[in-house]
DNA sequence: TCACAAAATCACATTTTCTGTGTTATAATT
DNA sequence: AATTATAACACAGAAAATGTGATTTTGTGA
């Protein structure tokens, strides 16, 4: 077991039991606690988790599991099935747009494949990524630099996404119940509807496991998309309310 | 001496006598050929130079001398200078504009000192840097990314400009010659302006190098910035025809 | 056009440098 | 006083950089 799995493994133990024990773990994984301690010192610069006498805790619903560090880690398997299954829309030659997230940012590499295309983006790791990219033309667009989010936000966004159109828009939501979606942030939720707003066709990508939950705004309606991709098949309301024009495509994990 | 020493000891090489021989430089560092002609290869790759038979050339003036990350290695200690100097501009609060360029990246990382700061930039090297600090509010000029400057430009950064407003911008040039600026890319012009236009102060950074030089586009007559930096005086007929509203600073070379 | 020498490339061996880990000693906390 | 945390050093294995020699390519002059 290497490095990064292990600490993995301590995130996902951290998460289900919001408080791990160092000696429990250092045994469990069979390395030195000295090695441990240095596991939950990065972890914790990371700020992921804090320290304390004997382990480490994870306040939960506070800044961490909101913290884009920490959801760039998750669920990392479901996140690429998405992105594959998304990457499908697209041919080379196409202007897409894609909004901040993580997993936004798992499919702003995949469809760095797919040159030449057009990336309009928001979202900070995209951005990085795609730059050094011959064949990707960038179009970042610009704005108040959120940590939280690891992008670009604000009025200067919104003016931006009101001169540029593109072909889809990839839009990414936390949270979703019967036939809407959520964010918790207004002004992330009107970048991503400005975003679809701009593009001829609209995506939307939801983990399965964000059904039944909802947020203080609403982003959109499911049939206001063209497309829903998920990993599992919507719940039955959800479905049975969505009218014909919006195609459900489930992404299944490929596995390698 | 280490890899990377070398290699950029080979560009500098490249850089005096446009040309040179790989047995030649095998010997001068001691190293087998088959290292250098790995050398070679990466930095070709990189675009910094061509490879010959029996060594290496770089054809000055085409694309090499305006990459990015050629310049961002050059004369990095009179960047330091000036940007230091210019940071006595800056009082912490303030709201910042910095151009693109590899001078002003070294601003940029100069500024993120004075917290608590607001810097407006389109320059990704920059973006980049103050991304992860806090007491830095960052906000990003979106746009067209060009590799070439490692920076965004076009109508929606210059979009983007007319809704803002600094205390000061900052702005090099490649090239000045009596009391004008110049540019070879108009985009890159148009940002710079758009820039100063939308700006209280002023502040033109340029290599005393520089002088004596001209380019396709006018940036900007001298007397438009309240501040000139340099690090060295400026020619004679540059200074005596410069009004009095513009100050002159010359930064001096800290050794550290 | 051919032959031949110089140079480039390839594949693999070797060396060096880094990274992660453990151990022990010392300091801090409860 | 007992436990836990930190710091300093040592070590092994991995990864990166370099070297070596065999093989292929390239340029040049007969």
């Amino acid at each position: 077991m290497k490095r990064e799995e292990r600490r993995q493994e301590i995130i996902n133990l951290l998460v289900e039991s919001r408080a791990v024990e160092l000696d429990d773990i250092a045994a469990r994984f069979g390395v030195s606690k000295m090695t441990i301690h240095r596991d939950l010192d990065d972890l914790e610069r990371a700020g992921v988790l804090r320290k304390v006498r004997g382990g480490a805790t994870i306040d939960a619903g506070t800044r961490f599991e909101s913290d884009f560090r920490f959801r760039e880690l998750q669920e990392a398997d479901v996140k690429r099935a998405l992105a594959e299954t998304a990457a499908e829309l697209v041919e080379p030659g196409m202007t897409v747009m894609i909004n901040d997230g993580s997993m936004a940012a798992v499919l702003g590499d995949a469809l760095c494949e797919k040159k030449p295309i057009t990336i309009i983006t928001n979202n900070a790791a995209i951005m990085e990524r795609a730059k050094g990219l011959s064949g990707v033309t960038l179009i970042g667009l610009g704005g108040v630099f959120s940590a939280k989010f690891n992008a670009y936000f604000g009025i200067v966004t919104e003016e931006a996404l009101s001169r540029l159109r593109a072909d889809v828009a990839f839009v990414s939501a936390p949270a979703a119940s019967g036939r809407l979606s959520y964010h918790m942030d207004e002004a992330v939720v009107r970048t991503k509807r400005a975003m679809m707003a701009a593009s001829r066709q609209k995506c939307l990508m939801i983990n399965s496991r964000r059904f039944g939950h909802t947020a203080l705004h609403v982003l959109a309606d499911l049939a206001e998309f063209d497309t829903v991709i998920s990993d599992k098949p919507l719940p039955h309301d959800t479905a049975a309310d969505l009218g014909g024009r919006t195609t459900v495509r489930i992404a299944k994990e490929t596995l390698s």
